[in-house]
DNA sequence: CATGAATGAGTTTTCATTCAT
DNA sequence: CATGAATGAAAACTCATTCAT
């Protein structure tokens, strides 16, 4: 099979792709990322076929690490309250550990070339959280309003709070543990 | 600033670059939107010494429309919910009236070429809110929390309002009330 | 109008697109023929959009400096042969005195890259030859086959005499006459 | 030449290579040569060293392919116009049985890269026609102008004539009897 | 020998900015 | 001041060729 598509070389890619467009925005050459990757220009391409392929490669690994920070330990068996806390502990714990990658979601996000598919799939696995919807419907523990706008509201805020503890991190604690006192005070019913 | 040679012409640069910016992104070509703007390519050069610049104008012009949506009719003499409810309200209608020039500041803040200077001029602008924050530590309305979390908490929700009102403008009486109910239950004291 | 895009500079750019491609093939770099027609690389883009319309118009431009040739001392009033005998000279003197241009023009006609556009535009030019034709046709001049046979032949066996011609250019009369004897000999009746 | 890995092979790549340049022209990538060829891309490079190689090994293979199918059959003892014809017929029929071949040939006679080597190599394979000049000159068949100007001259007539019997297959038969009628008139004494 | 990933020079094209008119 | 042609430094992407497996 001769040399196989390394995947390691294709993650030094990745990892370098979230380190330049971090600090110089998604309009960054391609050469500065491949540069970065210790990988000639060429090979960038080899592994991603256009520019926005890898900037939609890139926005659905970072998802993916991120969905999994959130899933992990993820107690499967406690209250909405709990369920939804733990979520979001995983959420701003995971952008304060990856600056960088937060950074360029939110850039991703605002991009404009995203692709359906990867939309999808990215949104795919954040499955879990139709469960906790549905629990907290039955349990009436929302107000009412519309379950994806309950949604939106924890990931702004959770966007938010992960800015004050990327610039402060030394009360990352308190920030998360206001963010959240926020956002629950803000939807649960009663 | 200096004394512009058409203010005419100036705001239709910006109006330009509001739209083309909204369509196709930062990236635009300048030419894209002097050719928008009925003037010719190198006009856009005696408004704006560079594209830089003219991103800070159109932010800084952007930030000023909102505030000024956003205090008129301001109750000065209320209370602070009511203010802040005044606040909320001209927030979420101005960027519900210019889809456009709400994505093209998301864009910027995310951009990384915002000077100091129009950092600064912008957060002046929203001077007004320092009084409420007085009267609200004052008052103790709300719970403890630093007043800049609380603020940032206020611009995200309505940021992630926006977006459900101008997806569905049908219903975006009941957003904008719902987004405010969240937020200040997650702010109020009790 | 500021500076208008000079005719001159636009000639320059065909010329040396003329010169290059006759040189290096029609791969050659557009930043050869910039070079050689003294203009910046972005200009030949000014003047035209692509690589491909550059092509074009260079065909365009050539097969009616060709089609100049030919008819300029046309002499309408005369018979068949005198008439076909004037546009062969013309042809073969104009290939004589611009091989480039000639080799270029066989190039461009391999390519594969011709807009239906450019070709009709290039076939109109030779409407002359409709008339001949009538004539022709009308007079019994030539045997049995079609008139576009007779024309291909034409072009060809033209094509022909200035490859030697162009080798041999001492001998460029007699290769002219025998060529136009040949072509008569060939299509004549009787 | 030496004894290439598998004859095979090295044919297949020869076969594709004619369909993509005949599809794509001459630039082509050589990857879509392998591609087609079912051969790694690398292992085009063991049976030609570069591109340019290849390019004349295919020039050399298609007009062997050729001489061989004008000679097969040829009437060795018949007169200066059976054998002529039988050439003339041989290439008429190639040409249509074979049109990306013909077509590819005449991209090639355009390229400019061709070795002297390859040059003199395939105008050896045409040596039977010498015979047929001096012939010819004996018994004076021709009129007066040089062999080769009437050998370019079938060969320019025979190109023209096989782009009509290409375009109308169904023709084919009228327009290589035409075409040699035509030929034959033009060249033949009296 | 076969394979196909790796390479980096080279290509076309874009675009912010300048400047002659 | 307005204009838009001119500029040339990037930028994304391609591709012949090499070479580790």
């Amino acid at each position: 099979m001769a040399k196989p598509k390394s995947e390691d070389k294709r993650n030094a890619i990745l990892a370098a792709a979230t380190q330049v467009f971090a600090e110089r925005g998604l309009s960054a050459p391609t050469a500065a990322i491949s540069s970065e990757a210790r990988v000639a220009e060429g090979s960038l391409f080899t592994y991603f076929k256009t520019k926005d392929e890898l900037i939609n490669a890139l926005y659905r690994t970072l998802k993916l690490e991120l969905s999994d920070a959130m899933m992990s330990g993820f107690p499967r068996k406690q209250g909405v309250r709990h369920r939804l806390e733990h979520v979001w502990n995983g959420y701003v714990d995971w952008g304060s550990a990856h600056p960088e990658g937060q950074l360029v979601l939110r850039q991703i996000q605002v991009w404009g070339g995203l692709t359906e598919e990867v939309k999808a799939a990215t949104a795919a696995a954040f499955g879990e959280f139709d469960r906790i919807a549905e629990d907290a419907a039955e349990q009436r523990v929302f107000r009412d309003m519309p379950m994806p706008f309950i949604w939106a509201a924890l990931v702004s805020l959770a966007d938010m709070t992960m800015e004050f503890t990327r610039r402060q991190p030394e009360q990352a604690a308190e920030y998360r543990a206001q963010g959240f006192a926020l956002f629950w005070a803000g939807v649960a019913r009663k």
